[in-house]
DNA sequence: CACCTGATGTCATTCACTGTCATCACGTAA
DNA sequence: TTACGTGATGACAGTGAATGACATCAGGTG
């Protein structure tokens, strides 16, 4: 047995993830969250930067999953072609965590300041994959509006997976909302 | 002759810039920008609701411009279309104000609290436009896709403006972009 | 057994932001 | 002219996020 209980991060990340389901972002303290996790505030703050990050743990991860399955399709692929296989790679991620994804996404949209961090998770997702598209020969600026185009698709594909009445692979979500870009910007 | 010195929002806004421009975001606090206009801390904060907010005084008049032209294009105009005009609105917001843009987005650019911010007036932007393609009949999710897609081109666009060597107006940029985008999905 | 290490606690401090009340030039109406 | 209301500002106290410095202490290591 340990000299502290274990998993210190968890406990902080679902401790806060309680608190600002039950109270709000706002009306909830860090001194609280610590305080439920059995830690002191400044234990808090060595284990996420500031009181946003804490519901944004798992974002590298999926940067990174995103990312390598997009550097992994063949390069005689097009482009968008391999952005969509990071998307179905992205899907895979959220198998069986549609309650959770919905807890945490009703936090978040009930906060600007949660929202401002979510949105610069996925601007950071973009700015890697355009990375990504340009080791794969994609010039500029195809290479950075196909990346804000994929995870445009992310977007919207995740918020209808999200506040589907069934539940329907996500997959399905994405491929469906990239169809859905392809002829609205081609007018049909 | 007024009791005051007039303008005292603007001179927040030229003494916030300036600070943030001489010692960044960060070092700088919210007494010393109220004191470079001649004014209090707590009157800062009656002008502007966060120190961030300072440098995006005029986003939501840009954000009205965006939308009415869009909402005034006829509606026989495919949506991408009404958005293409949209962005050659926001266009014309910019003419001769190139080096302010500049300056502004190198402080931006320096600090991630400050991108979250210009992230969600993006944000809004993308909302708001989306709101306006459902009022002439686009349905979900094309209108939000559209309306996403729309805002990538104005980022990637303003980006390739700001960063260009020469000075060429900004609606070259957004169509060259927009063309780009349609490209880029539809893989030729 | 002495020592080192890593995770935590304690304490002090800065600064963003808010609530409350005071001040005071200006306009307006009696 | 005078009394009064109004709006922009100042003064001050308070909360809470975030950071730095130092102390503590169980477990591993030589």
């Amino acid at each position: 047995m340990g000299r502290w209980e274990p998993n210190a991060r968890g406990r902080l990340a679902n401790a806060a993830l309680e608190l600002y389901s039950e109270r709000g972002f706002e009306q909830t303290t860090v001194a609280e969250i610590a305080k439920r996790a059995g830690l002191t505030e400044r234990t808090f703050f060595r284990h996420y930067a500031d009181k946003r990050e804490v519901l944004f743990a798992g974002s590298g991860e999926l940067e990174e999953a995103f990312v390598k399955a997009v550097a992994d399709v063949p390069k005689s692929a097009a482009p968008i072609d391999a952005v969509a296989v990071g998307l179905d790679t992205l899907a895979e991620f959220f198998v069986d965590r549609r309650d959770f994804a919905r807890r945490r996404q009703a936090v978040i949209m009930a906060t600007a300041e949660l929202q401002e961090r979510e949105l610069i998770k996925l601007a950071s997702m973009s700015a890697a994959l355009a990375d990504t598209l340009r080791r794969r020969g994609v010039a500029e600026p195809a290479a950075s509006l196909t990346a804000e185009a994929g995870v445009a698709v992310f977007k919207v594909g995740f918020e209808r997976w999200i506040g589907a009445a069934e539940e329907r692979e996500m997959s399905r979500f994405m491929r469906e909302s990239l169809d859905e870009l392809r002829t609205a910007l081609t007018g049909n």
